[in-house]
DNA sequence: CTGCAAAAATGACCATGGTCAATTTACATA
DNA sequence: TATGTAAATTGACCATGGTCATTTTTGCAG
């Protein structure tokens, strides 16, 4: 019989993501410090862990809001009827994800994780869009525009092996990266989608 | 003017390096303390920091010989002249860097990165490889085992890609990973090697 | 209202990676 | 061999994420 938390929890909690939003909104996520969203929160500093597991445990929740919103515009956006359109309809979450070398690597870290416990919105996220862009193929399959010999899933999969692979090189490559993460990843959308 | 370093500098750095891939050996990357081998090695901590410019650093000099040790393994392997041939060939290195999480998350922070001062080690495996690979399937273009309307240098650096997804994944799920990577591997490489 | 058990919060404490001014050592040159 | 300078090393110190026994607060039962 597990009780429902008491509403000093919520409300400690809120306050937590709230300053600790607003702390990277300041500074950026590599610069964020426990100690600073506890001062800003006015808690102790154990009370941040018995809220998140860890750091990371809490910026997830913050960057799986993030995401949470950007497939929101996906889903909501009427489905792509080709590859140039199926870029633009990635394109604000691939500029997401290559924003920050620290959202970048939060994500490849837990997505796909079956969080039994772990803090859930990141995963949920990733299966949310690897069935929004399955449904997507499976339409372009249909009307021709993309190669119908693989299942739609296995195609979304890839599409997020490519997404991964084209910002793991930017980051990579440090300053002298050059051109847009998009101009990187269409040669491998096209070559993976088009036969 | 650089001078050469010294006799000392370069039997330290040995000792450091001996000493933390025994210790790795013993317990694992994830168990890595610097105290421990800084102790092992009988210098201050200090040293060991002239040496690395992290602990990152000494760890993607040891990852980095033995995935030059592999990438040695693919070179002199005969050339695959197909699908199944590729995947024999690549098993190896797709076993050790899917050994430990330590390692898949390393290479994937340092390949690719020009390393100008950096330990270069990895990237350097990283273009080694990536070029092997396109030199591969160039071969197996020319056989008509592997699709010829991408260049080589793509199709390879896409291989890179699943690898990295495949490998992702299975940290991400955990316990319940079911088979090996190399199953999960392959639908990939079929859909994207083969038209 | 009171007592009490569970929930929530606390903050001193720890673990570990990393820094840097000070010290020691190696080596070239006179 | 004496000496000066650059290389190499040192270890006390710091920064920061994370722990946990203890204390405070909450809300319910009597």
């Amino acid at each position: 019989m597990t009780r429902p938390p008491q509403k000093r929890r919520v409300e400690t909690r809120a306050r937590l993501l709230a300053e600790a939003s607003r702390l990277i909104e300041a500074q950026g996520y590599a610069g964020l410090r426990v100690e600073d969203v506890v001062e800003a929160a006015g808690v102790a500093k154990g009370t941040l862990f018995a809220h998140f597991r860890d750091k990371d445990g809490l910026l997830a929740v913050l960057i799986g809001v993030e995401v949470m919103h950007l497939i929101d515009g996906m889903e909501t956006a009427t489905p792509p009827q080709d590859l140039p359109q199926l870029m633009e309809r990635l394109e604000p979450l691939l500029d997401f994800v290559a924003s920050d070398r620290v959202i970048f690597d939060l994500l490849l870290r837990y997505s796909g994780s079956t969080g039994a416990e772990r803090d859930e919105v990141v995963a949920e996220g990733f299966y949310r869009q690897i069935d929004l862009w399955a449904g997507w193929i499976a339409g372009m399959q249909a009307a021709g525009t993309v190669r119908g010999d693989h299942p739609p899933a296995l195609l979304a999969e890839g599409i997020q092996a490519f997404l991964n692979q084209v910002i793991a090189i930017r980051f990579c490559q440090g300053e002298q990266a050059t051109g847009t993460p998009a101009e990187a990843l269409y040669p491998f959308l096209a070559a993976w989608l088009v036969t």
